[in-house]
DNA sequence: TTTAAATTGATAGTAATACTATTATATTTG
DNA sequence: CAAATATAATAGTATTACTATCAATTTAAA
């Protein structure tokens, strides 16, 4: 996709930084350098330490940006719900037909992620990996209540009620939109990780799991 | 339930263990009690230290069961997905119809874990908020290809394809029955979760998910 | 343009963790 | 009873996840 708009930003709770990281060079530098090295890494073998000297930096000067590295996590994931909302609505915005629109917002949350060079600092599909991989563990804690309630998962559960509404247009009496949109979006990560790891469990292992997804919902509703 | 086989015993990857904790005393007490409190303080703040100390022994003894507190984990999960297809087997066996059948393993999945007298050493519904809470860590990591080489995920793999067998039974042309397996798994656990953490994004706030994923198979399927 | 304020870099230090190693003491088994 | 094995107790190491301090640099305001 093209640049278009480049005064575009993903609004993150702010309680997932210390500093906003978009507010100076060197907070967009540990963005772009947390998600390589998470990606490459894992979010448990990165350190801030690590981090800090990747970026010609240190230790200290990340800590003023991001309390911890779960705060840290937490933003990046963060960031991506809020993109993915916004991939959604603009790629939707023109359909008209409920179902063809709904039919595409699987597409866009299930299917294999391009870099939108609107975020120059942020490599999605790297993120995407992330997500994958580490988002269960924002909120597979023994503070979930705590963050939750501080607003640090707003943007996730912003999508989640996005979905919710497509799926309420196509069939206003099926019982379960809101866990469904849920299990769309929680399925489609979980069959990424088992295409990459786990092949013999799955169907979709040469393939994004959207067909899957769509004749599944499709199927549910109607 | 009542405790009818007293000789029956999960059978758990012997890769995940130094030691086989179910040949000592010393080994069930370090199962019971792990139960106990990563059920309490969660898998991040457990250590082998405080384990060893409520048994009355010690950090050392601890080591040599388990390598570390992500095999311990990964032993739990083990253990678990093995005694839920154990449960899937005995209540699905005398159901001649596939359909009902079906339903049942939905049932026996999705619902509330109950205790099993069975096995003594093992508290059921805590092991079940284990899974449920920290169950994807277990194969979050970058060390998942490695240790699924070995056998790591054996049980759980097999609970998928015994899931698998039974909605090939009801619809042998269905195309994603491994996928669908997966997603009632995991979809099942992840509500549980919703439930307690984040009712605001699910309609099964009240009650445990079996009605929403029963619906959801038979409809994909039909 | 000078001064103050804020940001960053560098270093040091602490408590906790996840182990490893060693040795002494029980307990079991042959 | 002796030998083997299992457990307990202690100590020690490297790493981590921070906190604190202070100097150097950049930026912004008067």
């Amino acid at each position: 996709m093209e640049s278009l708009l480049s005064n575009l930003r993903i609004t993150v709770p702010d309680c997932l930084y210390v500093k906003d990281p978009e507010s100076s060079d060197l907070g967009k530098k540990i963005i772009a350098q947390s998600i390589r090295q998470i990606d490459a890494l894992g979010i448990e073998n990165m350190t801030f330490k690590k981090l800090g000297e990747a970026i010609g930096s240190n230790e200290s000067s990340v800590y003023r940006y991001f309390e911890n590295k779960h705060k840290l996590l937490m933003y990046l994931c963060s960031w991506y719900w809020g993109w993915m909302e916004y991939q959604v609505v603009i790629q939707c915005y023109s359909i008209k037909d409920p179902k063809e629109k709904l039919d595409r917002a699987i597409g866009v949350i299930s299917q294999k992620v391009e870099e939108d060079s609107n975020f120059t600092f942020v490599d999605e599909p790297a993120l995407s990996r992330i997500i994958i991989n580490e988002n269960a563990k924002s909120f597979l804690t023994k503070k979930v209540d705590k963050e939750n309630d501080e607003g640090a998962f707003a943007s996730y559960k912003r999508l989640v009620m996005r979905l919710h509404d497509f799926i309420q247009e196509v069939a206003p009496k099926y019982s379960y939109p809101k866990s469904l949109a849920n299990t769309i979006i929680e399925t489609a990560q979980h069959q990424h990780f088992l295409r990459g790891h786990f092949e013999s469990i799955t169907e979709n292992a040469n393939d994004a799991p959207t067909n899957y997804l769509t004749h599944l919902v499709r199927k549910t509703i109607q």
